[in-house]
DNA sequence: TGACACTGAGAACTGACGTTCTCTACCTTA
DNA sequence: TAAGGTAGAGAACGTCAGTTCTCAGTGTCA
């Protein structure tokens, strides 16, 4: 039943909590009692607070750009594979726990104090602008498109954030259309 | 010569340091020696911390859209209007101490757990959101239009912050000039 | 069996920080 | 001048949270 081992439970703990609540509103003892592992255990595992974090951004950075691909890949036309990308944000906006980009959450938080924070959102950012070059070049398309897919993508997903609401997915989507000709 | 009231001057301060290095980060402390406004008359002027947060979030959004509506009066085309929005990020993003949206940044670390806070960040994306409305239907497009120049200018601000890179301004317009046709 | 390493639970330590209190000095006004 | 209100400086308070420590229990291997 309960194969995972203590480093996935703490790293599920911290996903939920920080992405829910924000890193700072969350302490080392709700990590304990949300994945059961005991505080020492935690800081066997992860000197510090700081490591968590970035631990976990890294392992969902695996996670999202993976589920991205996964569903563009789904998609037989280039062309139409980039308009997916906006497809699958709004399957995103429409989670209720949606609460915007873990990355850019984190980096409004503690990117100015952590560098190592820091560096793991512009890590995270660069691999989504390289996924979105790979798809565009694909299409045929050069690299300022893709950069202008990368903008409406971030804008939408901070406005969904915002209002709470999905059609930013929708409006990102039709941008994208029309930026495609 | 200083003839800045006590309340000036704490907000002077918060907006400097909350905007630089985050909330959380920043204690009443830094405030009280960057303003040289005693706790004492802090606490007057604010009833807690919390509430020195919403009231710099609102100073800041009359100087930012007053600033913003500055300068796009000073051009005359309504259509050249719309994508002078871009060219004033621009000269926001070059600024050395850009640091990302503030209202973003507070979403991020205090939108989960501060409810005056949320609803400081809803007001000013309200207030962009009637300003691009407003400026669209003058030079006759409809209001998804304004929904999609909002969307890039919210990713180049956001993309702009995380890679240090002004071009993200040149890139939201040249996208934007594309959806305008 | 017995020494030993490791674990979990939770107490304890430590520093930070939001907030309040104390005390003294100054200004205003009758 | 006297009184009272207000301000400033900074100490103090209380809580919180990151990190470490204690101690008893348990499994392992010679």
């Amino acid at each position: 039943m309960d194969v995972q081992t203590a480093e996935d439970r703490a790293l599920d703990a911290a996903e939920d909590l920080f992405y829910r609540r924000g890193v700072h509103a969350v302490g080392m003892d709700d990590i304990r009692d949300t994945s059961r592992v005991s505080l020492k255990r935690l800081y066997q595992l992860f000197p510090n607070k700081e490591r968590l974090v970035t631990a976990f951004l890294q392992r969902r950075d695996v996670r999202w750009r993976g589920g991205l691909t996964d569903h563009v890949a789904r998609v037989e036309d280039p062309r139409e594979r980039l308009l997916a990308v906006f497809d699958w944000l709004r399957t995103w906006f429409v989670d209720p726990d949606y609460r915007g980009c873990a990355w850019i959450n984190c980096f409004g938080e503690l990117g100015a104090t952590s560098p190592a924070v820091a560096e793991e959102v512009r890590t995270h950012k660069e691999g989504f602008r390289r996924l979105l070059r790979d798809l565009s070049a694909a299409a045929g398309y050069d690299d300022d498109l893709a950069e202008q897919l990368l903008i409406l993508a971030e804008g939408a997903i901070v406005t969904a954030a915002i209002t709470g609401d999905p059609a930013a997915a929708h409006q990102a989507r039709a941008a994208a259309g029309k930026l495609l000709g």
